[in-house]
DNA sequence: TAAGATTGATTCGTCAATCTTT
DNA sequence: AAAGATTGACGAATCAATCTTA
């Protein structure tokens, strides 16, 4: 508060960078009609169907919250309940057609945005700014959030 | 799906980031008893009150939904409303001296949580990381989100 | 017109308790 | 008993639309 300004650190940049990513999802998901937690909730569906305490590690959610997503997800048609054939107690949740086309579009959408927040920088400047990142999410145990494939 | 997978790329790991920061959001705020939106919210105004208004613009949210936050934290004994001398409409909402703790408290813990978020990682490393994303988020108007001063 | 506040509806999220299957 | 899932109750977040007042 005496001292001079100076830029802003790496805590900060960080936590606005998150800023601008959920505004992404915000923003992509509401044009989809969807909320952010569905757009999540669908993109971790997209490589494969998931079973709901699977859902519960990869979203860091209670349980409850998983299954009440996947009831609204469920009554808009995104989504499809399936028995598990190994255990009866279980059930796999996987995307519906519409489910899919949902959730890819969201996906493209919003990678779109995110991949033009760093517009201004060099290839090499985003390849740099990506491994250091890597480094970050790999010593953290990131759950699959926003799987590639 | 026919390719061979490669590392992920800057946008995955962008949205894994800001994962682990809202993790890191939501885990703190839960110590101190409110929500993650409540402590953003309190986060706005640790460097001076602000109208509604402002309020709706930074954090970019609906009016009604910074009204409600605005009436919680009041009740909750976070925040105080004062007539703003200029305007006798308008309302500037600033911390109490318990909304102060508060804020400065999860502020603390939030900041230490993001910093060990990149604890492999060097000075230079960390350095280039916080330059390049600063350039990002500078590109990107975010608002005053995380105010350090 | 602009700043706030209010209302009503939906969703998000948690916890505690319950049910079924293993 | 333990695991998977659901239900019910509740607080909080969010929006659109409306209302009040300056």
């Amino acid at each position: 508060v005496g001292k001079s300004e100076g830029p802003p650190g790496l805590t900060t940049v960080l936590v606005r960078a998150a800023f601008l990513v959920n505004a992404a999802y915000t923003d992509v998901s509401r044009q989809y009609g969807i909320s952010p937690a569905q757009a999540q909730f669908l993109a971790v569906l997209r490589p494969r169907a998931r079973g709901t305490s699977e859902l519960v590690a990869v979203l860091g959610l209670a349980k409850s919250t998983v299954t009440g997503m996947v009831n609204l997800a469920e009554r808009n048609g995104l989504v499809r309940r399936e028995a598990d054939p190994a255990d009866s107690r279980a059930v796999r949740v996987g995307l519906t057609a519409a489910g899919r086309t949902v959730a890819d579009g969201c996906f493209t959408d919003t990678s779109r945005r995110i991949e033009q927040l760093s517009a201004s920088l060099t290839a090499d400047e985003r390849a740099t700014l990506a491994a250091l990142l890597r480094r970050v999410t790999d010593d953290n145990q990131v759950s699959a959030i926003f799987p590639e494939a």
